[in-house]
RNA sequence: GGAGAGGUCGCCUAGUGGCCGAGGGCGCCGCACUGGAAAUGCGGUAUGGGGCAACCCAUCGAGGGUUCGAAUCCCUCCCUCUCCGCCA
């Protein structure tokens, strides 16, 4: 995750004023461009010493094969010469590493510069794009007196189908057990948008490790940025995934990928784990913010001319799940203080939730352009022979399962306490949850 | 978990201290030959950093060490394979 330094030589007022609108430190720019100079030169005067010490090695050897005695008078010169160059060198060779990971610390606190067309501002500049469908209101005056729509907790409760005091019990708060019609329903969502995904999307689906090593955590910036956020297994070095995000863009980490196998389109269904550290309270209430939960991810590897493009297609793809599921969402284009520090464009997707009176984020998709493919060292090669390029990175999810179950719950409830089944899950589940 | 073998340039492989950033074969890309192709011949074919360039530097799983000099010797770790044990 950092900003190039090449972009930084050619264009740092392009990364100043996206750090700006981030809300970020923008003079961390020039003390980058600084440091690199710094370490370039030094880089340089190194590498000239390094050529001469090994010509002067290569002399030794020459020397004796020669016929000189490897402890003669020409030999000694020649060693205590290389003893020499090799104590500059290696005071030079501090002077590197210490400007090399000072400016990455500072790379690394760079944030992503926004695409040119996204607002400006906090979170009140973000723009509703579009939104489908009608919202149900929470309360209605119906033929049987005023009906007010309930939260999917009770909902699920009344039903028994979702089970918190078990979760609880087996693991701690926020890791729900689901019953019966309702672990169905889990199951019935997950081979709902893979299906869509893989065989009307062309996606490949793959089904990765659910840890990953420090190496892959690092890859995706979930070390340092939010490492607070992830479980650890540290007997064995192991993080608990908090997206499938995480293992899937790193298949290709450290890659070179040839012109014609892009894009490569993945689509993941993992359980995620998240901490949620000092997240209690607040909108926490039943299955909206859990430590585990299920969901369904796209990662998409692009050329860099066709990013742009593919934000909207995935965003597309994520959306088609929620109309198919007869659920009212609106997209939201995140402004600059608005969406992730490693983010160049992002949307949202938020589907209405009735009996919580609320606009649930169910999708987050996002370009991160170079930025994040940058640190993994993905690359494409443009034209056969060509020299490698960093390729574009993008994902999105689709979708996460929580809470468009709380939003089914929700939307569905019939004054008899039955659940409609939304129409391309009826033939897993039958038309009625309950009822 | 125990024992053994091994990780070299896309693939296979040579290489046990200097002549090795690294040979050979395959693959791939040019060129020649051909009506076209096959076969054959010639040349090219890693990544990163620096330099206008010539070119220089680094990298032989990773990290340390020995040495004037390490793919080659030593240590630690990772991974793969085989056998044994265990097991959904």
């Amino acid at each position: 995750m950092s900003v190039g330094i090449q972009r930084l030589r050619e264009d740092a007022e392009t990364v100043r004023r996206g750090a700006i609108a981030k809300g970020e430190d923008p003079t961390l720019v020039d003390r980058a461009i600084a440091l690199d100079v710094e370490r370039r030169d030094a880089q340089g005067k190194a590498d000239a010493l390094r050529a001469e010490k090994k010509a002067t090695s290569e002399r030794i050897g020459a020397a004796i094969k020669a016929g000189a005695a490897p402890g003669g008078p020409e030999v000694a010169e020649l060693r205590a010469r290389s003893v020499e160059l090799d104590a500059r060198i290696g005071a030079l060779d501090v002077t590197v590493d210490t400007a090399a990971t000072e400016l990455d610390d500072l790379l690394l606190r760079i944030p992503n510069p926004p695409d040119p067309d996204v607002p400006v501002g906090g979170e009140e500049a973000s723009v509703i794009v579009r939104s489908w469908g009608d919202p149900l209101p929470h309360t209605e005056e119906g033929p049987g007196g005023v009906r007010i729509r309930r939260p999917h907790w009770e909902v699920a409760e009344e039903l028994g189908i979702i089970d918190l005091a078990a979760g609880a019990k087996i693991a701690g708060s926020g890791f729900p057990l689901y019953r019966g019609a309702g672990a169905a329903l889990q199951r019935a969502l997950i081979d709902f948008f893979l299906d869509v995904h893989t065989r009307e999307n062309g996606m490949t689906e793959v089904w990765p490790p659910v840890v990953v090593n420090t190496a892959s955590a690092r890859g995706t910036g979930q070390i340092p940025d939010k490492e607070d956020q992830m479980y650890v297994i540290t007997r064995d070095e192991l993080y608990l995934v908090p997206t499938a995000e995480v293992p899937v863009t790193n298949i290709h980490r450290d890659e070179i990928i040839e012109a014609d196998r892009l894009p490569i389109r993945y689509v993941a269904y993992t359980p995620c784990f998240r901490r949620e550290a000092g997240a209690a309270g607040a909108r926490t209430r039943g299955i909206l913010r859990v430590h585990q939960f299920d969901k369904v991810e796209m990662v998409c590897f692009e050329r860099p001319d066709a990013s742009g493009a593919a934000l909207e297609w995935l965003t597309a793809c994520a959306e088609t799940l929620l109309r198919r599921l007869g659920l009212a969402y609106r997209v939201k284009l995140m402004a600059t203080g608005d969406m992730g520090f490693t983010q160049a464009k992002k949307y949202d997707l938020e589907v209405w939730a009735p009996g919580v009176e609320d606009w649930l984020e169910v999708s987050s998709v996002s370009n991160f352009r170079d930025y994040q493919a940058r640190r993994m060292a993905i690359r494409w090669r443009p034209e056969p022979g060509a020299r490698p390029e960093i390729l574009h990175t993008l994902n999105g999810s689709g979708l996460a399962l929580a809470r468009v179950v709380a939003a089914i719950l929700e939307n569905g409830q019939q004054p008899d306490g039955s659940v409609v089944v939304p129409e391309p899950l009826r033939a897993r589940l039958g038309a009625r949850l309950g009822g």
